[in-house]
DNA sequence: TTGAAAGCGCTACCAT
DNA sequence: ATGGTAGCGCTTTCAA
């Protein structure tokens, strides 16, 4: 491997001149500059990785913390990994897997030996344990997801209050009166930080509006698939006109899959939007209007934030939430007025 | 962040007596070393390990790359990443993710800076560009897969070749004379470095023993699961009393379910031998004898290769091939005798 | 505009 | 068994 003096040497001028033409950091006359890049070139130089991190203090790369439980939906886990590492490598950072099993040891390592400029945390748990490790190292950390305990964080999400009230809204301006929300399951509302907050974001909110609102969540007996569709077909059983559906594809065609065996239309007899999918809601059976989870701008921002603490600037804790898109895929429309008459005598 | 220096001065003690104190690279008297240990307890130190790793000339870092094309498996993706890190860390090394879509950029750049110690390639296509690159760059690297030209690579992968032989001889030795082949989509033959290996194999091996073989790729219109469906009923109209199937989870329920169709009970009516899978054929709705294809040991395996290369051990160029496991389910039984007379006659 | 040299915080060689 | 110190290959301050 050849070395900074090396160059230096070969374009007759001195190791600083070297570094300051590459760096830019210091005015470098024009010829100068053009000899030091002509020996780079001639030489094959490459910056040293591990000289440069001693003499920067700083390393450019970013850990990235993702426990992976069983229940750990791997498309979108993967969504989230590569937009992570997509908006690392804009602002020339790397990104070093921790996947340990105990999460904090793996953190307190990188952190505690300067491994990393700052780290990112995936898969967040209401009570996560990284939440206090995070307070007890210096090295920046970022969550992206809410835990419970937000003080003295920096955390980076969608707005899923925002995102739940705007799925609501849609099917009450389209004239809907009995809403379902096809909920997570059991476990997902201990282990994950966003169901809670659509869930109570839900009930406040049909509240508010004036409308019923029913939550099922897919339990019981029976495979996944199985499960999705006997909480829509409740959801429709219980009057619901318009539902706004949650989770992986799966459950997004369980709930097309309930709506044809009973045949229903969409949106003719059943309006469906789509609430915080990874997954591309337009390639379904039936393209769903969709307020989508983009996993590309909660990393962008989290990198952006990790990127500025790094640097040493001062980023206030706080949560900082990504406003919700809405995607318009005509699969909304006013209820059938047939619909309405089993939601006003439900048991007639 | 407290130095090595403050250490020393808090044993009493000069600074290269605390770092073989912790190296253990060269005896230390028990006294002298409990001192050290004191400070290094009282004072929290840490090694600082951009530090470290200039002075040692090594990073304990692995590069990782994996090019995600759309059709990756995530779950299966996912494993192999995992494992890999799992791997790793059993060994004191940690993996930075190379996403970038132009591997080969990612794989020169940490190559040419010195960042990471090897590089593991993950995801190998027949005629990956990152073979080309891998002989150009210094960098130790290993090959979990097996490329078209491995010329000079060191490349890790289990034996499709074995897996594929002694599922057919599994069926053949229980009495069936005509095997069935699920084989992958058709453009997975074109990405993907196993697919042709293990489908030159049952050709061969079949042929060898004097059974009929017959491949059927999923193709058509419909969707996966409908596409295997058709797939598997079209080997058991050609004869087939026994089927190896391949792919993911879904290939796995659609053959099963396919078979529920037809009223053919497994294994009295059709026997089934699962082949190179990575998820869990046990716990599928009928559980299914088994060729498995664990990540954890080729990943195992290549961290091992890499770490001894890393290391500057000298390691032959080669394809490490794993031996295939056989996990009894008991899917495979002898060949329903009314069976056989559509494979004697088959188009009487 | 350029150069000399002092770090960065360790490891490991050479002494004793 | 222990200590002193020369690197490791850069960046950046201080001088000119």
């Amino acid at each position: 491997m050849v070395k900074i003096d090396e160059v230096a040497r070969a374009a007759g001028v001195s190791i600083s001149t070297v570094s300051y033409a590459l760096s830019g950091k210091r005015p470098v006359s024009v010829e100068t500059r053009q000899r030091v890049e002509r020996a780079v070139a001639d030489l094959g130089y490459s910056p040293n990785a591990r000289a440069r991190m001693l003499a920067e203090r700083r390393t450019q790369i970013f850990a990235l913390t993702e426990p992976l439980r069983d229940d750990t939906h791997a498309p979108t886990h993967m969504a989230f990994v590569l937009a992570t590492s997509i908006a690392a490598r804009r602002k020339e950072y790397d990104i070093l897997l921790l996947t340990e099993a105990e999460a904090s040891a793996g953190m307190r390592r990188v952190a505690d030996s300067g491994l990393v400029d700052a780290i990112l945390v995936l898969d967040v748990a209401p009570d996560d344990e990284r939440v206090g490790l995070s307070r007890a190292i210096r090295t920046p950390t970022v969550f992206i997801g809410v835990p419970s305990d937000t003080d003295g964080l920096i955390c980076v999400d969608l707005d899923f209050v925002a995102a739940t009230r705007r799925g609501v809204d849609a099917l009450v301006e389209a004239g809907h009166t009995s809403i379902g929300l096809l909920g997570h399951t059991p476990e997902a509302y201990e282990l994950s930080n966003f169901p809670p907050r659509v869930r109570d974001a839900f009930y406040a909110h049909t509240a508010e509006r004036g409308v019923a609102g029913r939550l099922r969540i897919p339990d019981g007996p029976g495979a996944a698939a199985e499960r999705f569709r006997r909480a829509a077909g409740d959801l429709i059983d219980g009057g619901a006109t318009g539902i706004l559906v949650q989770g992986n594809e799966e459950a997004h065609l369980s709930v097309l899959a309930e709506a044809e065996r009973r045949g229903l239309r969409i949106p003719a007899d059943l309006s469906l939007v789509s609430l915080a999918a990874t997954h591309d809601t337009g390639s379904l059976p039936v393209p769903l209007t969709a307020i989508p989870l983009v996993p590309q701008d909660s990393c962008d921002l989290a990198v952006e934030l990790a990127a500025r603490r790094a640097a040493g600037e001062n980023v206030a804790p706080g949560i900082r939430l990504i406003a919700p898109l809405f995607v318009d895929r005509g699969s909304i429309a006013a209820p059938a007025p047939a619909a309405l008459a089993p939601a006003i005598r439900p048991t007639a």
